[in-house]
Parts: structure tokens; C-alpha cells; sequence
DNA sequence: CTGAAAGCGCTTACAG
DNA sequence: CTGAAAGCGCTTACAG
């Protein structure tokens, strides 16, 4: 173990370096309650020779103060919308006066480890908990809503007792198949993950399905890799199908690659719209609100941290935009 | 405020629903010291059926456990690298079997947010502490490393006081040179974030033109926006430089869509070489080795924690690789 | 303006 | 195997 150093300084040492209660001291260091100028110099000065730390623990557990902290749950921050809508939710945190603390949750198939991670933020005493992870049912999130404010967000499904700021991802799925069907395409390949491996492209893959009317789909689920089922694309590629619409841009990526090397042409679509290169790229998208969700998220945990609880939950659903590139063309001329 | 539910439960009514004393629950809940097989499931029983959640600041403060999390700090996670190193040090975390309480700090000029950022980690009594941020100057990360195990990730810049992992930018530097100067670029523009802005691309500006013996090197000292200097840079090709080298790869794109746009050519580098798209851009960059950091720094917290008080501080930089895209080509056939 | 005392929710020796 | 008591480090009325 390293040196102790000052963690090992308590407000009892302080105190009596110059001499006062510890009361004294507490009052000193919050600035609150009455004190005399000169007491409180003294006590700051020490406490800044000593290197007193306040142990927030103490501090919260005495003052019944829920620590102005929110917890947030989030996905692996790997992939670039994630990331985003991570730094977002800082920004909007930031902005209301709350401070985020975080955790993460990597592949939970069960929806074990969110559950314990949960209940690890919970055991923090969060005043808030924003929940921007997609493999959990609302029924195992809503004895946590019940017991201290959530708001979910980012991904759609949530049960009619949770708030949620989320995309609208049927939108979504409505403005792409729209302009695959208008330029043409009657025959696709639908790539992307299988509900077990990402329940959020799962609903996506769906929501797409369902837009495309009178469209022949050939939908392929897949595992997390995004270069899994490419090879079954191409092949329907070959076979004859002029479109594969992805689930998500790095699958999208991937099937550029495919097609490529195998000298095949087809249209391809992806979905998310926030990777750096997408112009320069060509890619064809939805582009994800993900500031709008963020900041919708965090103002409504700001309110009903502030008392708004007669709210009833709500889903709000933001919506993107199409982001067409020259990955999408009309049928034939690829 | 919610319905403050389940969390008004306080061990004590679980003692009390199953007649017996604090203390009897407590062992019955964490499974430890002597105790009747038939209490411990009652005990557990009414737990679950009251929905307790133990307050973890009581039982930290109580058992003087240092709680087994782990702070981390890290800067904007919007920024692909940084989002891909918070999920490669979650990764290793995760098998070091340490569970990461995350904060991150946006632009923070001064570097005050961070020194609150670590006291407030250090409030809650992290039992070490990850520093994945660049703007702190280490004579204020001493203090810190002093009360606590602490090992910086990612930037280099560090005292010999304090661990780091980092990434060997002075080698990625020499790297990108070297193949720069091979196919005969004698004229370049070096674009990058000032050192305000931000120190780790200020310092890769630093260490590229040192490593260009024998160039001309027009430095421009742009702000946040990579969009910033790109107009400047693209004047000094326009006047005969060959190659804009940049310090990041977001940078890199820019300059790319300002040369399409201004129908220029010339070679390109960035820096960072972690965006999902970078093959088919074609980019030429340094892939950074964030996995092996990340590893690198958990394995070391972890050891400091294990006991390892005795080692030296070391300072062990990693060292990536250079990925050559089209974006770069021999002087005069771009 | 300041101090003594009680208490936050839990755990841990110490006795039984 | 179980309970009473003391204590973790801090704060907050309540008296002075």
C-alpha cells in the first residue's frame, strides 16, 4: 500500500491543530453558520497544510445529503455513438449543476451485471440514475424506479412507469426504407445484430423491415463482429440484391470492405451517422439526436430531482436525420 | 422528489422483521463469521422482500474498507481515442477484478476541474487512481499520487514521482518523419492545437518537427475546432508545401475536405489512427497502442494495490504502428 | 461565535 | 451461533 499520506487527516485533526472543535472546523470548511473571520483563516490554513481531504462518505452518511451525484450506466464507450452520447450527457450535466458518476457495462447478455451495477450506484445513494444501456427489460429497472428517480435514454423501449428520452428509431426506419423503395430497390439484404447479441439493432433491424413495403428482404442476424454475415450478403449480393441496409455504419463499413475485395457493387446504409468521416466516406445514414436526447434526459432528471414528481413517465422520442451519401443510388446504376 | 421506495430500508428493519440484532443481519447478508443456516435465509428472505440496498457509504465508512472501486478521470470521450481507451481500461478492469468510478472533465483550461474532479474521487475513498487526462501539470497530480496509488494513461509527460503508462509519441513522431522525409517531401505544414488548447497534440507537434531534419516546417497553432487552420495550411500548399502533417486524425479529415473543396492536392498525415473508417479513407496515421496502455496501467494499479510499494515510479511508453494510406504519396505525384 | 452531544447506517471485536 | 457496545468521520440542532 502506498503511503497513507493525507487521506489519514481527519476534521479532528484539523481542529486540533488550531485548536477548536471539530464543530468549529465543519463550519469553517462549508462556510456555513456563523464563525469568526479569523477562525475560519486558521482552520483553512491548516486544512490546507495538512492536506485534509473530507471523506465524503462521512460527509454524506451524517448530513443525509443524497450527494448531488447522478449515476450513470452506460454501454461500452468504444463505439463512437456511445461515446458521444456519453461526453453529451456530461455537457448537459454539467450545464444543470449535477456531477455524473459512471459506470460501465460491457456484453451482459443476462442483464446480470447492469442489475449489480445498478444497485452499486444505488448504494452510492445517487440522487439520479440515467440509464443509456439497451440489454435490460424495463421489469427488472423499474423496482430502481421506484426508488429514486431514472430516466432512460438513447435507446427506444421503455415501459409505460419509465421516463425515457430515446431515438425514434421507427422514424428512422421510416425515412431510410422510404428512400431505398423511392430509388428503386426491391430486393435487400438486412444486416445486423441479433436481439441477444444488441437488442438495440434488433428493434432496428425490425423497424426497418416493417417500413419496407412490398420490398423483398432477406434479413441475416448476427453476432457482435461487425464483419459477421458479411460473407451472406455478398452472396445475396451476387445472387441478386441491389441494397444491403445495415443496422449500424461499422457494419456498413464492413460490407464496403466486402464488396470491394469480391468486386461487387451494391448500394449499402448504415445507421448512427456519427462517425468523424461519414462525408468524406460517402456513407448513406440516419444521423442519431444524440445531443437532443442527452440534454432532454438530463433536464428531465433535473426536474424531477427538483420535485416534479406528480409527472406521469413520459417517452419522448427525438428524431434525426437522413444522411444520403454515395453508397445509396438508384437501382441498376451502382 | 420519487417515491423514496425501497431505499428508506435500513438494515436495522431487516434485523427487526426477523427478530434478530444488527449485527446477526449484517453477517447473515455479507455471508461471513458463524451463523445458523435457517438465519441466514430468513435474514435474506426479508431483505429481498423489503427491498433493501445497503447504504455503501456506511459500510465503507464502517468497515474502514477502502472500497475495492478505482477512480478514473478522463478527458471528453466524444473523441474516438479517448472513447476506445475508456473501454479498453473498463476491459481490463473488469479482469483485474477492480471496478472503475469514472468522472470526466471537459476543456479545463487551468486544470482546476481536474484537481476538484480528484479530490472528489478521493472523497469517496477510491482505492487508487487512473489519470487518462493530458492538461494537468504534474506538479499538481504530486499531491495525489502521494495519498494514493496512481498511474497516469495515455499522454506522456510525467514526472519520474509518478507512474505512467503513455504512448510513445516522441517514436510515433520519428516514425511519421522518417516515411515523410523518404518520399522526399521537403516543404510541410505542421497543423496542430496550441499547447493551450491542447498539450498532448501540441506535444506531437513538438516531436514531429524535431524528427523532420532537412524541412521546411510552417507550424500552424490552431485552436479546438479541426476546422481551425485548415484555410492557413491550405494557402501554404497553394504556395509550394507538399504535405500538411497533422495532429490528430480528425484534423487530417478536415484538410481533406478543404483541399476537395478547394480542388488542391497534397500528401496528408494524422495521428491517432483509431476511427472505424480509416482503410477505406485511405489515412495515413499512427495507430495508438490503447489497449496495451490501458492494460499496461490497470496491471500496474493493480500490483501498487497489491502491495507493491517498493517499485520506483516507471514510466513505460508504448509504442503503435504507422498505418500509410493513399493520403500520403512520393512528392509531386499526389 | 463556539462546544458537547447525538446521530447518519453499518461493521467489528468482544462477550456470552 | 448471537447480541450489546463501540466506533468509522462527519454534521447538525441545541445550548450556551
Amino acid at each position: 500500500m502506498a503511503d497513507q499520506g493525507a487521506l489519514g487527516v481527519r476534521i479532528e485533526d484539523v481542529a486540533r491543530a488550531v485548536g477548536v472543535s471539530r464543530a468549529t472546523a465543519t463550519r469553517a470548511l462549508r462556510g456555513q453558520g456563523r464563525i469568526a473571520a479569523s477562525t475560519r483563516e486558521r482552520v483553512q490554513r491548516a486544512a490546507e497544510q495538512l492536506g485534509y481531504v473530507p471523506n465524503l462518505m462521512a460527509t454524506e452518511l451524517a448530513s443525509g445529503a443524497r450527494g448531488g451525484a447522478i449515476g450513470l450506466m452506460l454501454r461500452d464507450a468504444a463505439n463512437p455513438v456511445y461515446g458521444q452520447l456519453f461526453s453529451a450527457l456530461e455537457v448537459a450535466a454539467a450545464a444543470a449543476g449535477l456531477e455524473l458518476v459512471t459506470v460501465t457495462i460491457g456484453a451482459d447478455p443476462g442483464g446480470e451485471r447492469q442489475v449489480l451495477a445498478l444497485r452499486r450506484l444505488l448504494g452510492m445513494r445517487v440522487a439520479g440514475l440515467l440509464v443509456a444501456t439497451g440489454g435490460v427489460d424495463s421489469a427488472r429497472l423499474e423496482p430502481f424506479a421506484a426508488e429514486v428517480p431514472m430516466v432512460r435514454v438513447g435507446r427506444p423501449e421503455a415501459s409505460p412507469r419509465i421516463h425515457a428520452e430515446s431515438y425514434d428509431e421507427e422514424w428512422h426506419g421510416r425515412l431510410l426504407a422510404e428512400r431505398v423503395v423511392a430509388l428503386g430497390h426491391r430486393d435487400v439484404v438486412l444486416l445486423g445484430a441479433s436481439a441477444e447479441t444488441s437488442y438495440g439493432e434488433h428493434r432496428r433491424g425490425d423497424d426497418l423491415e416493417r417500413a419496407l413495403a412490398g420490398v423483398a428482404v432477406r434479413r441475416l442476424r448476427t453476432g457482435p463482429d461487425p464483419a459477421d454475415g458479411v460473407p451472406a450478403a455478398l452472396d445475396a449480393v451476387a445472387a441478386g440484391a441491389s441494397a444491403v441496409l445495415c443496422t449500424s455504419d461499422v457494419r456498413q463499413l464492413a460490407v464496403l470492405r466486402g464488396l470491394a475485395a469480391r468486386g461487387l457493387s451494391a448500394s449499402t446504409t448504415g445507421w448512427d451517422g456519427r462517425m468523424p468521416g461519414i462525408d468524406l466516406l460517402g456513407l448513406t445514414t440516419v444521423r442519431m439526436p444524440v445531443e437532443e436526447a442527452a440534454t432532454g434526459a438530463v433536464d428531465r432528471l433535473a426536474a424531477l430531482l427538483g420535485g416534479e414528481e406528480l409527472t406521469l413517465p413520459t417517452h419522448r422520442g427525438w428524431r434525426g436525420e437522413l444522411v444520403v451519401g454515395r453508397t445509396l443510388t438508384e437501382r441498376g446504376t451502382a
